[in-house]
RNA sequence: GGCCUCGUGGCGGAGUGGUGACGCAGAGGACUGCAAAUCCUUGCACCCGAGUUCGAUUCUCGGCGAGGCCUCCA
């Protein structure tokens, strides 16, 4: 194991060398989505941040000592008020189905077209609600739960060290600044494990009644299920730190007596637009299936290619202002990449250390852009440059010409080719601006020996 | 009010106590019938102030500015 990860961690602000509990078995789990609209681009930094995290792990470690958790929410209040709103002559529990259906679909199809690996596994909070029970009996057990008025919460006053990541020690909240407390709780700060529902509610049996659970528990249930009370890695968007990450970290370390939850704790910084946070409740957004699929963003498609490498050319940890110019300059940086095939070959050392070096895919994507120049003038180092762009999950894909349209391409070619000699510049511009029209880009060229007029073409991209 | 980031050219962004990479865009040129591609050349920046220092963009302090969390949020 030559290569040393350093990674910044929230919980000490610091990056330090990551050292895997069990190398043979690297555990990272990250916060998805809440099912209940589309993706906006904000979401999928995460999915395409930790992506990488995940690829690099998998080069440093072998694929196959990785195992990275995703999770999808398909319990929320959000979920319900939308399965009201769009289907409101379904029976609930079907129409919820309806909105967390369609919208995980529509969340795997962004995400595969932003090139992200699937994660080794992705459970659903609906297929963790016995694990969820378990953890919160255990928290009232231990006397770090309690119900009051049909709602189990959790007592923040009972863990001494709670607010270690968030660096917001109890007593230094002004809880209740922004929203009333509610009357039943100890304290301002506890939160809610469980919580009944009513009939035109999800709900649970418990041994608390018919209920559904809270946010947090969630996270700690699924964690622990697959990857243990202690793992590496946990991931997750800076505006999670608190409360979520928090108070998972409260309730995993309390249910299990664990000093930490994870050992690692990485958050991404924002996608902003005019320098501003975008979010679901500002109205600031675009989803990806926009961008994707439709011309509401610059008036045009953008590919999912052009979408990730643009996410990264910027570090993970610092804001990035989503803007045209910036995915302009990845697909121009894209245009030039030659094509290639998956290689096993090596990638790039340059290229690894920079990765291994709390992920910064900014020297990691110029490295890439040199080499690529590099590949186009010498062509036995394309598989390093696949290698490495697979790295970065960024490779172009070889766009297959079959035989049929190669040779009537080549025949056009040459046929330009003799117009031009008899200088027939309109016939010969006629041939090259057919071609274009069929994404065909013709480059000429010299050769070296003769001076004669070479022509190359390649499909566009 | 508490806590946390950040502030380098048009944009993305390196970096160092001794006058600042690189990429993209721009400009000029070579090549070309023209264009594209390619190649060469090139202009433009370290938020402000004080301090430490022989010397600070880089260290310290103070401002100013931007953003975030403290409520659901990637």
């Amino acid at each position: 194991m030559s290569v040393t990860l350093k990674l910044y961690n929230t919980l000490n602000r610091e990056k330090t060398a990551f050292q895997p509990i069990d190398a043979d078995n690297v555990r990272m789990y990250v916060c998805g989505p809440t099912v209940y609209d589309f993706a906006h681009i904000g979401n999928a930094r995460p999915a395409i941040v930790f992506d990488v995290l995940f690829r690099l792990l998998r080069h440093v470690y072998g694929d196959s000592h990785v195992t990275y958790a995703r999770n999808i929410t398909d319990v929320d209040d959000k979920i319900n008020a939308r399965a009201l709103r769009d289907f409101p002559h379904l029976p609930l529990n079907d129409a919820i189905h309806a909105v967390t259906e369609k919208t995980a679909k529509q969340f795997h199809a962004d995400v595969a077209a932003l090139g992200c690996l699937e994660p080794t596994v992705e459970p659903r909070a609906t297929d963790n609600i016995e694990q969820m029970v378990a953890i919160i009996e255990k928290l009232i057990g231990n006397g770090h739960a309690y119900v009051a008025e049909g709602e189990v919460l959790f007592d923040t006053r009972s863990m001494t060290d709670y607010g270690q990541l968030s660096k917001r020690p109890l007593d230094e909240q002004q809880a209740g600044i922004r929203i009333a407390v509610d009357a039943h709780k100890k304290n301002p700060g506890d939160f809610v494990l469980w919580k009944l529902s009513s009939d035109n509610e999800p709900g649970w049996e418990s041994p608390w009644g018919r209920g559904r659970p809270g946010w947090h528990i969630e996270c700690s249930a699924m964690s622990n299920r697959y990857l243990g009370e202690v793992f590496d890695i946990h991931g997750g968007g800076l505006d999670l730190i608190f409360p979520h990450h928090e108070n998972e970290i409260a309730q995993s370390r309390c249910a299990h007596g664990t000093e930490v939850m994870a050992n690692v704790w990485m958050h991404n910084g924002f996608v902003q637009v005019e320098g501003r946070k975008m979010s679901k409740s500002d109205g600031n957004f675009v989803t990806v299936n926009q961008l994707l699929a439709t011309q509401d963003f610059g008036g045009r498609q953008w590919p999912g290619e052009i979408l990730r490498l643009a996410m990264l050319m910027t570090h993970y940890r610092e804001p990035i202002d989503f803007s045209i110019k910036r995915l302009e300059e990845a697909e121009r940086l894209l245009a030039k990449w030659p094509a290639a095939d998956a290689s096993d070959t090596a990638p790039c050392p340059i290229i690894i250390d920079a990765l291994a070096d709390d992920l910064n895919t900014v020297a990691a994507v110029q490295r890439l852009h040199a080499l690529a120049q590099e590949a186009n003038a010498d062509a036995t180092l394309l598989p390093m440059f696949a290698a490495s762009a697979t790295l970065l999950g960024v490779l172009p894909e070889k766009t297959e010409v079959d035989e049929a349209l190669a040779g009537a391409v080549d025949a056009l070619v040459a046929m330009r080719l003799e117009m031009l000699k008899a200088k027939n510049f309109a016939e010969a511009d006629r041939i090259r601006d057919e071609l274009s029209a069929k994404g065909i880009q013709l480059k000429d060229g010299k050769d070296a020996a003769t001076g004669e007029r070479m022509t190359t073409w390649e499909v566009k991209r």
